[in-house]
DNA sequence: ACAATTACCTGTATGC
DNA sequence: TGCATACAGGTAATTG
């Protein structure tokens, strides 16, 4: 599922191909993952349109486009934004088509549809769907031990269900959620204000180390997630919880268990995290 | 005001 | 083999 260093990811890969290229046409095969505006008046403002940069702001990709304009992507869970010659066969649940001025094609495809696109102006950016009320980047140099300590502050829900609570940190999903729990050795029902300093330290630094280790193997695909080229990503390979209930912990060999926060599926080690 | 639950979707895995 | 059911999880809407 596409989390922050798959979102990273998927800019990273299609930057290079989209800079400077004009939007010639768009076709629309599923109305309804388009947000705002109505498909008719997203058609026509978005062509002829220049691709002038990419962004990504927590799990929303974000094309700066001519004329003052941003095309916001979300993935959620299963969508795929790759860029195709345009004679690659049509895939199922290809939702809409973007053909360049080269005559390549990026492409939104997402089996469940849960993904959405926005398209809106500069200004309308920050107050836009879920952007509107996003914490802060965690990889963001601004980002210090202080401000994860003092989101944990006060705040009686387990330290796995703030970890993703986008309103707190931006980009966090499941998958690193657990992951960087169980690099810093947190016991993920913890509620986040028993958190010591010392826990919330090596938190922070788990947090970084999971998040980067992510966006150098190109993002974790598990089922769908895919990069901008159709690529799958490596760091499923080098997942030490998620997906690994009743496996041996890779520190001390007791089976990893799988429990329920929040309803989401929680991978830990009840051994190594205390 | 806030927390918990449900809706949105479809493919895959599991049980009988 | 076939059918029903559970599950995957990010966010918005709804309910409590």
């Amino acid at each position: 599922m596409p989390e922050l260093p798959e979102v990273e990811t998927v800019k990273r890969t299609l930057t290079p191909y989209l800079i400077n290229k004009r939007i010639a046409r768009v076709k629309i095969y599923h109305p309804g993952v388009i947000t705002i505006p109505d498909p008719d008046t997203f058609s026509n403002l978005i062509t002829e349109k220049i691709i002038k940069s990419l962004g990504r702001r927590g799990k929303y990709i974000i094309f700066h486009l001519s004329e003052g304009y941003c095309l916001i992507g979300h993935l959620r869970m299963t969508g795929q934004l790759t860029l195709t010659s345009p004679d690659a066969p049509l895939l199922p649940h290809t939702h809409v088509v973007f053909t360049l001025d080269n005559d390549s094609q990026l492409r939104w495809v997402d089996t469940r549809r849960f993904g959405r696109l926005y398209l809106v102006k500069e200004e309308e950016l920050s107050t836009t769907a879920g952007l509107k009320k996003l914490g802060p980047e965690p990889l963001d140099p601004a980002f210090k031990v202080k401000d994860l300590a003092n989101i944990c502050s006060g705040r009686k829900k387990p330290i796995k269900q703030v970890l993703l609570d986008q309103t707190l940190i931006a980009g966090i999903g499941n998958i690193y959620a657990d992951e960087m729990l169980f690099l810093a050795g947190v016991d993920p029902r913890r509620a986040a204000s028993s958190l010591t300093l010392e826990e919330i330290k090596r938190l922070y630094e788990a947090m970084k180390t999971s998040l980067e280790q992510g966006i150098k193997n190109n993002g974790t695909s598990i089922r769908d997630y895919v990069d901008g080229s159709g690529k799958r990503g490596s760091n499923q390979d080098f997942l030490k919880v998620y997906g690994r209930a009743n496996k041996p912990c890779l520190f001390c060999g007791e089976p990893l268990l799988r429990i329920k926060i929040g309803g989401r599926s929680t991978h830990f080690c009840s051994h190594c995290q205390k």
